[in-house]
DNA sequence: GACTTCGGAATACATCTGTATCTTATCCGC
DNA sequence: GCGGATAAGATACAGATGTATTCCGAAGTC
Protein backbone atom coordinates (compact mmCIF):
# COMPACT_ATOMS: atom_id res chain seq x y z
CA UNK A 1 0.00 0.00 0.00
CA UNK A 2 0.79 3.36 -0.20
CA UNK A 3 3.56 5.59 2.08
CA UNK A 4 1.67 7.45 4.45
CA UNK A 5 2.00 10.54 5.70
CA UNK A 6 0.33 13.23 7.87
CA UNK A 7 -1.39 15.30 4.91
CA UNK A 8 -2.76 18.23 6.92
CA UNK A 9 0.55 18.05 9.11
CA UNK A 10 2.37 18.24 5.60
CA UNK A 11 0.43 20.99 4.53
CA UNK A 12 0.73 23.28 7.86
CA UNK A 13 5.06 22.21 7.52
CA UNK A 14 4.77 23.93 3.87
CA UNK A 15 2.47 26.80 4.78
CA UNK A 16 4.79 27.56 7.95
CA UNK A 17 7.83 27.94 5.42
CA UNK A 18 6.23 30.11 3.01
CA UNK A 19 5.41 32.45 6.84
CA UNK A 20 9.57 32.22 7.27
CA UNK A 21 10.07 33.00 3.60
CA UNK A 22 7.86 36.55 4.05
CA UNK A 23 9.48 37.06 7.26
CA UNK A 24 12.62 37.32 5.85
CA UNK A 25 12.87 38.70 2.75
CA UNK A 26 8.94 39.67 1.93
CA UNK A 27 6.11 38.34 -0.45
CA UNK A 28 7.51 39.29 -3.27
CA UNK A 29 10.17 36.63 -2.74
CA UNK A 30 7.65 34.02 -2.34
CA UNK A 31 7.75 31.36 -4.78
CA UNK A 32 7.01 27.33 -5.47
CA UNK A 33 10.74 27.29 -6.00
CA UNK A 34 11.63 29.26 -2.90
CA UNK A 35 9.01 27.90 -0.68
CA UNK A 36 10.11 24.22 -1.09
CA UNK A 37 14.10 25.51 -0.66
CA UNK A 38 13.10 26.77 2.66
CA UNK A 39 10.51 23.64 3.57
CA UNK A 40 13.36 21.68 2.73
CA UNK A 41 11.88 19.59 -0.35
CA UNK A 42 11.13 19.75 -3.89
CA UNK A 43 9.30 22.27 -5.68
CA UNK A 44 7.45 18.65 -7.26
CA UNK A 45 6.31 18.04 -3.57
CA UNK A 46 5.19 21.26 -2.95
CA UNK A 47 2.56 20.85 -5.71
CA UNK A 48 1.22 17.66 -4.29
CA UNK A 49 0.19 19.76 -1.59
CA UNK A 50 -0.92 22.53 -2.95
CA UNK A 51 -2.33 22.48 -6.36
CA UNK A 52 -1.73 26.13 -6.76
CA UNK A 53 0.28 29.19 -5.36
CA UNK A 54 -2.82 30.70 -4.89
CA UNK A 55 -4.00 28.02 -2.79
CA UNK A 56 -0.91 28.01 -0.80
CA UNK A 57 -1.17 31.80 0.06
CA UNK A 58 -4.37 31.39 0.81
CA UNK A 59 -3.89 28.39 3.65
CA UNK A 60 -1.19 30.06 5.30
CA UNK A 61 -3.14 33.68 5.38
CA UNK A 62 -5.79 31.38 7.57
CA UNK A 63 -3.21 30.31 9.45
CA UNK A 64 -1.93 33.46 10.90
CA UNK A 65 -5.45 34.21 12.16
CA UNK A 66 -5.18 31.07 13.86
CA UNK A 67 -1.72 31.81 15.11
CA UNK A 68 -2.83 34.60 17.14
CA UNK A 69 -6.42 32.84 18.56
CA UNK A 70 -4.12 30.67 19.98
CA UNK A 71 -1.65 32.42 21.66
CA UNK A 72 -4.90 34.64 22.92
CA UNK A 73 -6.25 31.17 24.75
CA UNK A 74 -3.12 31.03 26.45
CA UNK A 75 -2.99 34.42 28.24
CA UNK A 76 -3.48 34.42 31.78
CA UNK A 77 -7.05 35.39 32.27
CA UNK A 78 -6.75 36.99 36.09
CA UNK A 79 -5.97 39.57 37.73
CA UNK A 80 -7.34 43.14 37.40
CA UNK A 81 -9.71 43.31 34.27
CA UNK A 82 -7.88 46.34 32.07
CA UNK A 83 -4.35 43.82 33.03
CA UNK A 84 -6.27 41.05 31.53
CA UNK A 85 -6.88 42.65 28.40
CA UNK A 86 -3.55 44.55 28.16
CA UNK A 87 -2.05 41.01 27.94
CA UNK A 88 -4.30 40.18 25.22
CA UNK A 89 -3.22 43.16 23.57
CA UNK A 90 0.44 42.62 23.90
CA UNK A 91 0.12 39.48 22.70
CA UNK A 92 -0.37 41.55 19.07
CA UNK A 93 2.33 43.29 19.28
CA UNK A 94 5.98 42.66 17.28
CA UNK A 95 7.34 42.13 21.37
CA UNK A 96 10.02 39.10 19.99
CA UNK A 97 11.63 38.42 17.00
CA UNK A 98 8.69 35.43 16.66
CA UNK A 99 5.35 38.02 17.00
CA UNK A 100 7.83 40.41 14.70
CA UNK A 101 7.29 37.69 11.85
CA UNK A 102 4.02 36.95 11.74
CA UNK A 103 2.93 40.39 11.66
CA UNK A 104 5.12 41.18 8.78
CA UNK A 105 3.19 38.49 7.40
CA UNK A 106 -0.12 39.74 8.74
CA UNK A 107 0.72 43.06 6.86
CA UNK A 108 2.21 41.62 3.66
CA UNK A 109 -1.82 39.71 3.49
CA UNK A 110 -3.32 43.13 4.43
CA UNK A 111 -1.90 44.90 1.36
CA UNK A 112 -2.56 42.05 -0.29
CA UNK A 113 -6.27 41.48 0.68
CA UNK A 114 -6.50 45.28 -0.35
CA UNK A 115 -7.13 44.46 -4.32
CA UNK A 116 -8.08 40.90 -4.12
CA UNK A 117 -11.88 40.65 -3.05
CA UNK A 118 -11.82 37.54 -1.51
CA UNK A 119 -8.91 38.23 0.96
CA UNK A 120 -10.68 40.99 1.47
CA UNK A 121 -13.97 39.20 2.43
CA UNK A 122 -11.72 37.08 4.96
CA UNK A 123 -10.12 39.87 6.03
CA UNK A 124 -13.35 41.09 7.13
CA UNK A 125 -14.92 38.23 8.98
CA UNK A 126 -12.04 38.62 11.06
CA UNK A 127 -12.01 41.75 12.15
CA UNK A 128 -15.79 41.38 12.52
CA UNK A 129 -15.18 37.83 14.78
CA UNK A 130 -12.53 39.99 16.91
CA UNK A 131 -14.80 42.91 17.14
CA UNK A 132 -18.13 40.25 18.75
CA UNK A 133 -15.61 39.00 20.84
CA UNK A 134 -13.99 42.08 22.10
CA UNK A 135 -17.33 43.35 22.50
CA UNK A 136 -18.24 40.37 24.79
CA UNK A 137 -15.52 41.16 26.45
CA UNK A 138 -15.61 44.76 27.32
CA UNK A 139 -19.58 44.10 28.54
CA UNK A 140 -18.51 41.72 30.94
CA UNK A 141 -16.06 44.68 32.24
CA UNK A 142 -18.60 47.02 31.99
CA UNK A 143 -20.71 44.85 34.38
CA UNK A 144 -18.47 44.22 36.72
CA UNK A 145 -17.62 48.17 37.04
CA UNK A 146 -13.85 47.88 35.80
CA UNK A 147 -14.92 49.70 32.36
CA UNK A 148 -16.99 53.34 31.68
CA UNK A 149 -20.19 52.60 31.02
CA UNK A 150 -20.71 55.77 29.15
CA UNK A 151 -19.94 54.82 25.83
CA UNK A 152 -21.71 51.41 24.31
CA UNK A 153 -18.72 48.13 24.52
CA UNK A 154 -19.26 48.15 20.73
CA UNK A 155 -17.00 51.50 20.83
CA UNK A 156 -15.46 50.57 23.06
CA UNK A 157 -14.16 47.94 21.42
CA UNK A 158 -13.75 49.80 18.13
CA UNK A 159 -10.73 51.52 20.00
CA UNK A 160 -9.01 48.56 21.51
CA UNK A 161 -9.02 47.10 17.65
CA UNK A 162 -7.41 50.35 16.24
CA UNK A 163 -4.78 50.63 19.03
CA UNK A 164 -3.86 47.10 18.46
CA UNK A 165 -3.17 47.66 14.67
CA UNK A 166 -2.29 51.50 15.57
CA UNK A 167 0.19 50.25 17.50
CA UNK A 168 1.65 47.18 16.26
CA UNK A 169 2.08 49.50 12.97
CA UNK A 170 4.15 51.71 14.75
CA UNK A 171 6.06 49.08 16.59
CA UNK A 172 7.13 47.17 13.61
CA UNK A 173 8.90 49.79 12.42
CA UNK A 174 10.84 51.22 15.61
CA UNK A 175 13.54 48.91 17.05
CA UNK A 176 12.89 46.65 20.45
CA UNK A 177 14.84 48.69 23.17
CA UNK A 178 14.85 51.41 21.83
CA UNK A 179 13.46 54.69 23.84
CA UNK A 180 10.58 54.88 21.63
CA UNK A 181 9.61 51.24 21.86
CA UNK A 182 9.79 51.86 25.38
CA UNK A 183 7.80 55.24 25.47
CA UNK A 184 5.09 53.64 22.85
CA UNK A 185 4.08 50.65 25.37
CA UNK A 186 3.84 53.54 27.93
CA UNK A 187 1.41 55.38 25.53
CA UNK A 188 -0.32 52.36 24.89
CA UNK A 189 -1.15 52.05 28.84
CA UNK A 190 -2.47 55.87 28.99
CA UNK A 191 -4.09 54.58 26.43
CA UNK A 192 -6.11 52.08 27.77
CA UNK A 193 -7.05 53.45 30.96
CA UNK A 194 -7.84 56.92 29.68
CA UNK A 195 -10.10 55.57 27.25
CA UNK A 196 -11.66 52.44 28.74
CA UNK A 197 -11.28 53.51 32.98
CA UNK A 198 -14.27 54.30 34.93
CA UNK A 199 -14.89 57.97 34.71
CA UNK B 1 19.68 69.63 -30.48
CA UNK B 2 18.08 67.08 -28.66
CA UNK B 3 14.27 67.16 -28.44
CA UNK B 4 13.11 68.72 -25.23
CA UNK B 5 11.27 67.37 -22.45
CA UNK B 6 10.63 68.14 -18.71
CA UNK B 7 12.71 65.08 -17.44
CA UNK B 8 11.21 65.72 -13.69
CA UNK B 9 7.46 65.87 -14.62
CA UNK B 10 7.83 62.70 -17.21
CA UNK B 11 9.28 60.54 -14.08
CA UNK B 12 6.31 62.09 -11.65
CA UNK B 13 3.91 60.89 -14.88
CA UNK B 14 5.18 57.49 -14.42
CA UNK B 15 5.55 57.16 -11.00
CA UNK B 16 1.56 57.95 -10.84
CA UNK B 17 0.79 55.14 -13.41
CA UNK B 18 2.75 52.92 -10.93
CA UNK B 19 0.71 53.78 -8.03
CA UNK B 20 -2.36 53.40 -10.02
CA UNK B 21 -1.52 49.80 -11.03
CA UNK B 22 -0.70 49.59 -6.95
CA UNK B 23 -4.19 51.27 -6.22
CA UNK B 24 -5.56 48.70 -8.99
CA UNK B 25 -4.57 45.29 -8.98
CA UNK B 26 -2.02 45.51 -5.99
CA UNK B 27 2.58 45.36 -5.65
CA UNK B 28 2.46 42.15 -7.47
CA UNK B 29 1.11 43.50 -10.65
CA UNK B 30 3.77 46.15 -10.90
CA UNK B 31 6.31 45.53 -13.59
CA UNK B 32 8.06 47.86 -16.24
CA UNK B 33 5.80 46.74 -18.96
CA UNK B 34 2.63 47.18 -17.06
CA UNK B 35 3.24 50.38 -15.55
CA UNK B 36 4.66 51.26 -19.28
CA UNK B 37 0.98 50.46 -20.23
CA UNK B 38 -0.29 52.30 -17.66
CA UNK B 39 1.33 55.60 -18.93
CA UNK B 40 0.46 54.72 -22.58
CA UNK B 41 4.16 54.64 -23.24
CA UNK B 42 6.81 51.74 -24.08
CA UNK B 43 8.65 49.53 -21.96
CA UNK B 44 12.25 51.22 -23.23
CA UNK B 45 10.85 54.88 -22.45
CA UNK B 46 10.25 54.09 -19.08
CA UNK B 47 14.06 52.71 -18.86
CA UNK B 48 15.31 56.14 -20.49
CA UNK B 49 13.92 57.84 -16.63
CA UNK B 50 14.50 54.62 -14.00
CA UNK B 51 17.15 52.30 -14.56
CA UNK B 52 15.78 49.82 -12.43
CA UNK B 53 12.08 48.82 -11.32
CA UNK B 54 13.96 49.11 -8.01
CA UNK B 55 14.61 52.93 -8.58
CA UNK B 56 11.68 53.63 -9.84
CA UNK B 57 9.75 51.86 -6.63
CA UNK B 58 11.30 54.09 -4.70
CA UNK B 59 10.40 57.57 -6.27
CA UNK B 60 7.34 56.28 -6.16
CA UNK B 61 7.38 55.54 -2.38
CA UNK B 62 8.76 59.35 -1.57
CA UNK B 63 6.26 60.49 -3.72
CA UNK B 64 3.32 59.11 -1.37
CA UNK B 65 4.96 60.88 1.36
CA UNK B 66 4.67 64.54 -0.33
CA UNK B 67 1.09 63.84 -1.40
CA UNK B 68 0.01 63.37 2.12
CA UNK B 69 2.35 66.75 3.58
CA UNK B 70 1.03 68.62 0.07
CA UNK B 71 -2.75 67.56 1.48
CA UNK B 72 -1.86 68.87 4.86
CA UNK B 73 -0.65 71.83 3.74
CA UNK B 74 -4.61 72.72 2.44
CA UNK B 75 -6.61 72.09 5.58
CA UNK B 76 -8.45 74.54 6.74
CA UNK B 77 -5.94 76.00 9.60
CA UNK B 78 -8.61 78.42 11.67
CA UNK B 79 -11.41 77.32 14.07
CA UNK B 80 -10.87 75.31 17.40
CA UNK B 81 -7.92 73.53 18.10
CA UNK B 82 -9.69 69.99 17.92
CA UNK B 83 -11.10 70.61 15.34
CA UNK B 84 -8.61 71.26 13.36
CA UNK B 85 -6.30 68.29 14.46
CA UNK B 86 -9.21 66.20 13.32
CA UNK B 87 -9.22 67.88 10.40
CA UNK B 88 -5.93 66.56 9.42
CA UNK B 89 -6.49 63.77 11.02
CA UNK B 90 -9.11 62.95 8.10
CA UNK B 91 -6.93 63.74 5.64
CA UNK B 92 -5.31 60.32 6.03
CA UNK B 93 -8.42 58.40 5.94
CA UNK B 94 -9.45 56.58 2.79
CA UNK B 95 -12.48 58.63 2.99
CA UNK B 96 -13.29 58.60 -1.27
CA UNK B 97 -11.49 56.70 -3.46
CA UNK B 98 -8.35 58.82 -4.06
CA UNK B 99 -7.54 58.54 -0.79
CA UNK B 100 -8.43 54.54 -0.93
CA UNK B 101 -5.94 54.51 -3.82
CA UNK B 102 -3.21 56.30 -2.25
CA UNK B 103 -3.39 54.47 1.74
CA UNK B 104 -3.01 50.87 -0.85
CA UNK B 105 -0.04 51.94 -1.98
CA UNK B 106 1.20 52.72 1.49
CA UNK B 107 0.03 49.67 2.85
CA UNK B 108 2.18 47.79 0.05
CA UNK B 109 5.38 50.29 0.80
CA UNK B 110 4.89 49.52 4.33
CA UNK B 111 4.92 45.96 4.02
CA UNK B 112 8.04 46.28 1.39
CA UNK B 113 10.32 48.51 4.12
CA UNK B 114 9.33 45.80 6.45
CA UNK B 115 12.00 43.82 5.15
CA UNK B 116 14.54 46.26 3.08
CA UNK B 117 16.11 48.19 5.49
CA UNK B 118 16.38 51.15 3.25
CA UNK B 119 13.04 51.54 2.84
CA UNK B 120 12.39 50.85 6.26
CA UNK B 121 15.19 53.75 7.47
CA UNK B 122 13.23 56.29 5.12
CA UNK B 123 9.76 54.85 6.47
CA UNK B 124 11.45 55.63 10.04
CA UNK B 125 11.97 58.93 8.71
CA UNK B 126 8.41 59.67 7.93
CA UNK B 127 7.50 58.51 11.51
CA UNK B 128 9.99 60.75 13.11
CA UNK B 129 8.83 63.72 10.92
CA UNK B 130 5.38 63.32 11.41
CA UNK B 131 6.10 62.90 14.98
CA UNK B 132 8.16 66.03 15.68
CA UNK B 133 5.69 68.44 13.90
CA UNK B 134 3.17 66.53 15.43
CA UNK B 135 4.35 67.23 19.04
CA UNK B 136 4.90 70.85 17.94
CA UNK B 137 1.22 71.07 17.08
CA UNK B 138 0.08 69.95 20.66
CA UNK B 139 2.72 71.61 22.21
CA UNK B 140 1.31 75.03 21.14
CA UNK B 141 -2.17 73.36 22.24
CA UNK B 142 -1.47 72.98 25.47
CA UNK B 143 -0.07 76.72 25.38
CA UNK B 144 -3.54 77.99 24.51
CA UNK B 145 -5.28 75.71 27.19
CA UNK B 146 -6.95 73.34 24.50
CA UNK B 147 -4.90 70.16 25.34
CA UNK B 148 -4.65 68.42 28.70
CA UNK B 149 -1.73 69.62 29.76
CA UNK B 150 -1.02 66.27 32.55
CA UNK B 151 0.62 63.92 29.55
CA UNK B 152 3.90 65.45 27.71
CA UNK B 153 2.73 66.33 24.13
CA UNK B 154 5.16 63.55 22.67
CA UNK B 155 3.01 61.26 24.48
CA UNK B 156 -0.48 62.96 22.77
CA UNK B 157 1.66 62.85 19.42
CA UNK B 158 2.30 59.10 19.65
CA UNK B 159 -1.40 58.61 20.38
CA UNK B 160 -2.61 60.50 17.37
CA UNK B 161 -0.49 58.87 15.12
CA UNK B 162 -1.36 55.21 16.80
CA UNK B 163 -5.07 56.36 15.90
CA UNK B 164 -4.16 57.31 12.62
CA UNK B 165 -2.71 54.29 11.33
CA UNK B 166 -5.27 52.26 13.66
CA UNK B 167 -8.35 54.00 11.85
CA UNK B 168 -7.31 53.85 8.17
CA UNK B 169 -5.87 50.71 8.52
CA UNK B 170 -9.92 49.47 9.88
CA UNK B 171 -11.71 51.49 7.32
CA UNK B 172 -8.97 50.62 4.32
CA UNK B 173 -11.45 47.15 4.83
CA UNK B 174 -15.09 48.52 5.78
CA UNK B 175 -17.12 49.67 3.14
CA UNK B 176 -17.53 53.33 3.05
CA UNK B 177 -21.22 54.30 3.57
CA UNK B 178 -21.72 51.09 5.72
CA UNK B 179 -22.81 51.49 9.70
CA UNK B 180 -19.83 50.19 10.78
CA UNK B 181 -17.74 52.85 8.54
CA UNK B 182 -19.81 55.78 10.08
CA UNK B 183 -19.70 54.13 13.34
CA UNK B 184 -16.06 54.37 13.12
CA UNK B 185 -15.60 58.10 12.60
CA UNK B 186 -17.79 58.27 15.38
CA UNK B 187 -15.51 56.53 17.57
CA UNK B 188 -12.45 58.72 16.13
CA UNK B 189 -13.98 61.84 17.50
CA UNK B 190 -14.37 60.11 20.90
CA UNK B 191 -10.81 59.26 21.27
CA UNK B 192 -9.66 62.47 20.24
CA UNK B 193 -11.87 64.54 22.55
CA UNK B 194 -11.23 61.77 25.47
CA UNK B 195 -7.60 61.41 25.10
CA UNK B 196 -6.78 65.23 24.28
CA UNK B 197 -9.27 67.66 25.62
CA UNK B 198 -8.02 68.87 29.00
CA UNK B 199 -9.56 67.14 32.32
C1' DG C 1 18.82 71.75 -45.43
C1' DA C 2 22.09 68.51 -43.30
C1' DC C 3 23.75 67.10 -38.91
C1' DT C 4 23.67 66.09 -34.27
C1' DT C 5 21.54 64.72 -30.14
C1' DC C 6 18.44 62.64 -27.43
C1' DG C 7 13.46 60.79 -26.61
C1' DG C 8 10.86 56.86 -27.66
C1' DA C 9 10.04 52.40 -29.36
C1' DA C 10 11.29 47.85 -30.67
C1' DT C 11 13.90 43.93 -30.14
C1' DA C 12 17.00 40.59 -27.83
C1' DC C 13 18.19 37.67 -24.16
C1' DA C 14 18.94 35.25 -20.07
C1' DT C 15 16.39 34.17 -16.03
C1' DC C 16 12.48 33.12 -13.29
C1' DT C 17 7.75 31.92 -12.86
C1' DG C 18 3.64 28.61 -12.34
C1' DT C 19 2.12 24.43 -13.69
C1' DA C 20 1.87 19.87 -16.25
C1' DT C 21 3.93 15.63 -16.98
C1' DC C 22 6.94 11.92 -16.23
C1' DT C 23 10.19 9.01 -13.43
C1' DT C 24 11.97 7.16 -9.30
C1' DA C 25 11.75 5.83 -4.47
C1' DT C 26 9.29 4.25 -0.48
C1' DC C 27 6.18 1.95 2.30
C1' DC C 28 2.45 -1.36 3.56
C1' DG C 29 -0.61 -5.64 3.19
C1' DC C 30 -0.48 -10.02 1.66
C1' DG D 1 9.68 -10.71 -0.44
C1' DC D 2 6.91 -8.68 -3.56
C1' DG D 3 3.38 -6.02 -5.91
C1' DG D 4 1.11 -1.93 -6.23
C1' DA D 5 -0.24 2.48 -4.61
C1' DT D 6 1.39 6.76 -3.57
C1' DA D 7 4.80 10.28 -2.08
C1' DA D 8 8.69 12.75 -3.74
C1' DG D 9 11.58 14.26 -7.12
C1' DA D 10 13.00 15.50 -11.80
C1' DT D 11 12.02 17.33 -16.07
C1' DA D 12 9.40 19.98 -19.54
C1' DC D 13 7.36 24.05 -21.22
C1' DA D 14 5.09 28.20 -22.19
C1' DG D 15 4.88 32.71 -20.61
C1' DA D 16 6.45 36.75 -17.97
C1' DT D 17 10.15 39.53 -16.16
C1' DG D 18 14.24 42.78 -15.73
C1' DT D 19 17.54 44.76 -18.31
C1' DA D 20 20.81 45.58 -22.32
C1' DT D 21 21.04 46.80 -26.98
C1' DT D 22 19.60 48.48 -31.33
C1' DC D 23 16.87 51.26 -34.31
C1' DC D 24 14.03 55.15 -35.72
C1' DG D 25 12.24 59.80 -35.59
C1' DA D 26 11.94 64.46 -34.19
C1' DA D 27 13.83 68.89 -32.95
C1' DG D 28 16.87 72.58 -32.92
C1' DT D 29 21.60 74.69 -34.55
C1' DC D 30 24.93 75.72 -37.88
Amino acid sequence: MPKIVNRDERRREIAEALLRVIANAGIEAVSVRSVAAEAGISAGAVQKYFATKEDLLRFAFTLTGEYLLQRWERVEGSGPFLDVLRRHLLEALPLDEQRRAELIVVFAFTARAATLPDWAAQLRDSYDAAQVTTTAFLEAGQDSGDVRTDVPADRLADLVIVLADGFSARMLHTPPGSPAHERLLDTLDLALTDLLAPR
